[in-house]
DNA sequence: TTTCCACGTTTAGTCATACCAAAACTGACC
DNA sequence: GGTCAGTTTTGGTATGACTAAACGTGGAAA
């Protein structure tokens, strides 16, 4: 029996083949790996590279495995993709600027959202723009609320252009600047504020307004990316 | 001495603790990581978890490990979250409709870059979009290098707002679609087409006139789909 | 002196075995 | 039929061993 692999990287090969065996569909979503000690006869391996294997499939997003369970296969949607990335984003978020050069990408994603719910919303995502308008006006007493409702209001807009991708960005986004906001002083008085903005936004929407749906939205995010400044120096 | 970690994750907290001497650069870029053995003295740990942290790490991008040498350390830049990525990327993109949403989010951030290239550009900007132009129309006739300095054309795009995120976003976008790309076929006359519309653009830019610029990208990129479509049919 | 190669020394890759503790399963008991 | 205790799986880790490739060193050759 070949004890040794050729190539130096057992691990890889089995990664790739199970990793195959996913998308084909023939180990299912939902579904749990076979136990190490199977996939170790199956492949003919040892449980090291059995579990080097495992813990890569995890790392890369393919499987879920939390700790003393059988690993779960997950079959990845974008977001999956978000957490994968999720490691280097921290260290990138570190270094200077990284931050600001994030949040600048969301603006920027933002501001063509806005534009283009402003020329092609239809009545259904000016409902849900209402509706989260209004809840996020319900909680402005409530800043742990008022988060929750400020976050769902812009998801709305990242809903709007019915691609399962842009949810997923702004989870990231979310997700990966949640570290700055949670640090930040919440005050019924700046939620007012922040509430100004968001009506602003939807009422260039509602005016089929585009130019107007930008300039708020980037008037908004500018200032909240002011109050981080305030808050935390450059960054 | 604790045989067995609490936890039941003990490469987990090896793996953080490694990634947080990157991160603070007591591992410097470029150095090769400690040696296995060394990592289990220093982590009173066996060299399976070691192992296993190692094999993490690599997939989360923050060392490189090739097959039989020391693995080095490599803080990553926001094209090694890219990286990571690839394989779930690599999956989405084979189910339905995958390629589409992942080309329609291309379409709505090189509206937005044209869009504040138009607003924004620098005389420099204006200059190194001109040079990628003639470059672009140089190679006509070459398709290969056609392509090439069509995406080159498409980066100055995404150079414009020096935000290194969306260089890394550009390189995506080509790795991901380009086994769609590099299966279409190649003509002059296609060349002469999207040379065109480049120009176009550019002209738009020029003028300072965002509508035109998005409208104009928009049209060509839409284009580009509609062949993808003529030779894949539904993706 | 510099270059290059043979040699011994690390070190990553893998295997085999063993143990523990937490899950998962099973069956008896209420 | 539902609950709980006991048994069997299964993941997490440790230990030790062996192979082959990479590395480092010093001596021989140019």
């Amino acid at each position: 029996m070949a004890q040794h692999d050729d190539s130096g990287r057992a691990a890889d090969q089995v990664v790739h083949s199970i990793a195959e065996r996913i998308r084909l569909g023939d180990l299912p979503d939902g579904q749990p790996l076979p136990p190490e000690r199977d996939l170790m006869e199956e492949y003919g391996i040892s449980r090291t590279v059995v579990r080097e294997a495992v813990r890569t499939l995890s790392s890369r997003g393919l499987i879920e495995a939390l700790p003393r369970h059988r690993p779960v296969v997950r079959k990845p949607g974008f977001d999956a993709a978000i957490d994968a990335v999720g490691s280097i984003v921290t260290h990138l978020l570190s270094e200077p600027g990284g931050v600001r050069n994030l949040f600048d990408t969301r603006i920027m994603v933002e501001a063509a959202l806005a534009r283009q719910a402003a020329q092609l919303a239809t009545r259904d995502d000016i409902a849900a723009l209402k509706e989260a308008l209004e809840a996020n006006a319900a909680a402005v007493e409530d800043s742990e609320e008022f988060y929750r409702t400020d976050n769902a209001f812009h998801g709305v807009l990242y809903q709007i252009p019915q691609n399962p991708v842009l949810p997923a960005i702004h989870r990231a986004y979310t997700t990966w600047l949640a570290p700055q906001w949670s640090q930040m002083p919440r005050l019924p008085e700046r939620n007012r504020t922040n509430l100004g903005a968001h009506k602003a936004i939807y009422d260039a929407i509602l005016m089929r307004d585009p130019d107007a749906a930008e300039a708020r939205l980037r008037d908004h995010l500018s200032k909240a990316w002011a109050q981080v400044r305030e808050t935390f120096g450059d960054v």
